[in-house]
DNA sequence: CCAAGTTATTTACGCGCGCAAATTTTTAAT
DNA sequence: ATTAAAAATTTGCGCGCGTAAATAACTTGG
């Protein structure tokens, strides 16, 4: 690192020996050079350590490096892991990403990708709200940018979709749960927004039938993304009230379950699978803090990696092909029984 | 929104009526032009939707509207409920926030600063991991942009910090504990790099012995950000082995209460203030799940809208006065005691 | 050693805006 | 109405780079 700072890419260029377009052609991609230039140009950068000016840069391209990550909610555990590990793809391929979380906000998603479009996004990755998302929006997005969504779909928005396959994943686990004790009932919101609950819903009444067992849903009203305080207040008012027709109970996702759980422990159910045990409780997502409540949550885990990683290359694929040639894909990866003490 | 798009502020500055030196500073400072202008810029505004390329603005400003917002790790619900009010802070004010989480690697924290100086931010708001962190890399940002450090302080770094005044919230825990039953023993991880846990820690010890009481710390091993589990599997083989001298356990954290909760309930050990109860357990910082723990978790909330909407402001502030004559300020605010069934 | 193909350089232009100084217009005050 | 102050405009320059076309230098194989 010498002291004598560069200005600009001119100075660089003259430094290193090279000259400025050549320069400026290393750093769009290192290996559209030759490698004797590339050396020297790498020699120079030691001693002086430049980089070029992002704004100027980014302003006469047609395409940036960046890559929007946009995200429904951020302080969702699950959301804040499949964007870290988006975001870490992002880099490691050479692209910036930037992470958006709507915050719960359909109209924040929207200004979201709003926002994006400024920053001229060489692609982007889009967690959607779903039904609550503004379609016009995103279709209007896709329309700009690549597009790939992961988690939720839409249908026929984005150029991919990559998420868990639902119905492999509650087959799973409705199998496991028929076949070490009594067939379970569905918890879930009355009115999910998220396209997942529906197909996990609809996953279940088909495995139940599949099963040879009638399919019982139970819907609670509740809004916004308070899962856990729904399934607090409302699972616990059921519970007490003793609606449920079963004694095990699937919920939606691992948040309902956990809130389910803490209303069991202070009405005293006994939740488990053990002998003395009074009611089972299953989850869906392998949320972080499924392995600490009360008792440890039996749930299914989703392929992060592999969505993440997926949706990322799915998106630089289409990047490469630069038109869009190819069909919409939709690639969805199997869930994992975890199997801990609460059913 | 007409359909001849506009392609910069030329054609838009024609279109309006006004030149475009008037509309460039409109757009810097809405306030700093004629009322009667702003409504011809604002009348065409609507007409056209334009909006000035981002890069080509950013380029040549001395300072952009960017705010840099880092935080060690979005995955803990504190940084993500804290990072989205000061995103929410931000953009009220007018810049642009970019929020960035360092994955719990202090290596990628100062990799985050050293990207944020490509965006020219107007300043810097960064929760810092202490000392962990790389300082120097921490103080020559400093050097080179308007810097706030919010929860975690680092000593003369940063033009101002902001944060929970643990002696006060832990005072307050230690001080309901005491009043409620037995004096508590403190339980934390053996090398804290977190400064406010060595806070709490000695705040802890003058708080017992202001109370006329002996202090007991237990430190157990653990690496990382695995507060929950090092909580259980350390904070159970403690319990187990009997070797809390107390029935009462203020924990420096709520995920380590939380993964010690998990280990009692295994161990069949009954947590609360209950009079069948054998074990109190409290935590610090109200974690949103500490609600939904079994039982509910005793804890102390931090204010974080205060915390966030100050560190906003000193940061505005500065920016606004220039020149840094101001000395560096310390703000703490109050927690508040949540009291629940755990203790 | 030469021709064909590849890679680098030169040249030249433009992107969209910030910014500063000089000039004109508008507003406010006397 | 006159004058000073404030706001807007004109003029003009430059930021740091992308990009394209023409040219020059270099590689490779026969």
């Amino acid at each position: 690192m010498g002291q004598p700072k560069i200005r600009n890419m001119e100075e660089f260029a003259s430094i290193s020996g090279i000259s400025r377009p050549t320069v400026s052609k290393y750093f769009n991609d290192p290996d559209s050079v030759r490698a004797s230039t590339r050396a020297k140009i790498e020699d120079a950068l030691k001693k002086h350590a430049y980089q070029p000016n992002v704004f100027a840069m980014n302003q006469n391209r047609r395409t940036t490096k960046n890559i929007g990550v946009v995200v429904p909610n951020l302080a969702d555990p699950f959301f804040s892991e499949i964007g870290r590990r988006v975001e870490l793809a992002c880099i490691e391929a050479g692209y910036s990403p930037i992470l958006l979380s709507s915050h719960g906000s359909a109209e924040m998603e929207r200004d979201n990708l709003n926002s994006l479009r400024a920053l001229k996004p060489a692609g982007v990755l889009l967690a959607p709200f779903g039904r609550m998302s503004d379609k016009d929006a995103v279709r209007d997005f896709d329309d700009d940018f690549p597009l790939v969504l992961f988690d939720a779909n839409m249908s026929d928005v984005g150029q991919a979709f990559v998420g868990t396959d639902n119905f492999q994943s509650v087959d799973l686990m409705v199998e496991y749960l028929c076949r070490s004790g009594e067939a379970p009932c569905f918890f879930e919101m009355k009115s999910p927004s998220n396209p997942n609950a529906n197909k996990r819903r609809q996953a279940y009444v088909e495995s139940m039938e599949r099963h040879g067992h009638v399919p019982c849903v139970f819907q609670v009203d509740g809004e916004g993304w308070n899962f856990e305080e729904i399934g607090s207040t409302e699972g616990g008012r059921m519970l007490s009230s003793k609606e449920f027709t079963t004694n095990t109970i699937l919920c939606s996702n691992d948040r309902l379950a956990i809130g389910m759980l803490s209303a069991a422990y202070s009405l005293g159910i006994q939740v488990g699978h053990g002998a003395n045990c009074d009611l089972r409780i299953a989850g869906h997502d392998d949320h972080p803090f499924s392995r600490f409540t009360c008792p440890p949550l039996t749930t299914i885990a989703q392929d992060y990696e592999s969505i993440a990683n997926r949706a990322v290359s799915e998106l630089f694929g289409m990047l490469e092909d630069d038109e869009r040639l190819s069909d919409r894909t939709e690639t969805t990866f199997e869930g994992r029984l975890i199997m801990r003490e609460s059913a």
